[in-house]
DNA sequence: GTCTTTCTGTAGCGACCACTAGGGAAATGC
DNA sequence: GCATTTCCCTAGTGGTCGCTACAGAAAGAC
């Protein structure tokens, strides 16, 4: 199903032997990002998927197999795109403490950025949805996210920069809330000032250093 | 539809004239909350409603309406028998503070509660949902629980019980998204333990007194 | 008993769901 | 040119959705 070239783009395109893809796939699984993000995969019909993709059904499963198949994708390029900012301020923050606080310090704005789905499709896009597997497999991500703050904080606590009685695993929990109640927030209407206003005073939870 | 000694039960009950109904509404409904609540209003379908209330389609069309009618009733009924303690703590409590911190702590119990769904049907059961109505009431309903804390906060302002530079509409902003993170975290599996710690040091936000 | 009223079960409505068979179209290799 | 390969469009597939027409069953009124 891959082509040789799309994984390789250094190599010089050998073009395949058929007749060429007429659209972006790209620009199509964009689309498709933002149809599952503002929906959700339930409520998101293949003839929704195929409209603002711009392409027929048989296209779509040629490029991207089935719904779900094309949901992970989503998924995945929406961790890339929209949804790394965690992970990027876990690995460049000195301590758990500032990593936290940037992190929903930037939650607030990319979760009412203009001209995209509000929230966190991760958090909201399959809740309510007939195939457990679905839900399941996003739950993991949030679950993950959680435990990656809570063994960064554990590892704080270990070099003295956070009090030796301090719960990591409270603290990464409330951090995880305080997303997932964001993201809420901001699909209920809102601004990115009151987001801000409350990543604030969210971080007064931590201990005093 | 509606019968007179439903609403007058203090009346002689005065038997309707032809083949009486074969179930229990109250308990159908019952039955109806749970399903509603565990998969949310989409993901419900009739046939599964049918089901676990046992009874037939035609049945649920005359005693409910439709499937949106019945969801309406679903919520208000909810909210009578499992939502109501935010509510309670507000009326109850002599302050604001006391009332969220007591919300919180009794959210920690109710929403992991055995024997029936994790978390708040208000919050999850019309996300994802292909009817903009429906999600928009859940969504009101959630956004004027925040304005009553809100208000609730400034009335203790203006009293005094809380310094004069505190921020009502953050605060109640925060109860609000903390209730919804608990919530999801409900969903994913955090117990009542890992919730109570959460409440707890939720409530550090709040100015000192 | 008979008539009227209301509820229940069967059976099925049109619409949409995710998905695909099959034939023509557009590229390559020769 | 021609054969081959791959893609796209039309037109469906069987299944489920929310919902209901209709006939029979079960009650009260007389």
């Amino acid at each position: 199903m891959e082509r040789i070239e799309e994984k390789n783009p250094q190599v010089k395109q050998v073009k395949p032997r058929g007749r060429p893809r007429s659209f972006d796939r790209a620009t199509a699984l964009e689309k498709a990002i933002l149809a599952f993000w503002e929906h959700g995969y339930e409520a998101t019909s293949v003839s929704d998927l195929t409209r603002v993709m711009g392409i027929g059904a048989p296209s779509l499963y040629a490029a991207f197999g089935d719904k779900r198949a094309l949901f992970e994708e989503v998924v995945l390029e929406y961790g890339r795109r929209y949804g790394s900012f965690g992970e990027r301020a876990l690995a460049e923050e000195p301590t758990a403490r500032a990593a936290v606080e940037r992190m929903l310090r930037e939650a607030a704005y990319e979760y009412t950025a203009p001209g995209r789905p509000h929230g966190c499709l991760v958090i909201h896009a399959a809740t309510n949805c007939s195939s457990a597997e679905v839900e399941e497999s996003l739950r993991d991500r949030r679950n993950a996210n959680i435990a990656a703050f809570e063994s960064r904080i554990k590892a704080d606590i270990a070099v003295g920069e956070l009090p030796a009685g301090t719960d990591a695993a409270a603290l990464a929990r409330h951090a995880g809330a305080m997303i997932q109640g964001m993201s809420q927030q901001a699909r209920d209407g809102a601004s990115r000032e009151e987001l801000e206003a409350l990543a604030e005073i969210a971080m007064a939870i931590w201990p005093r250093t």
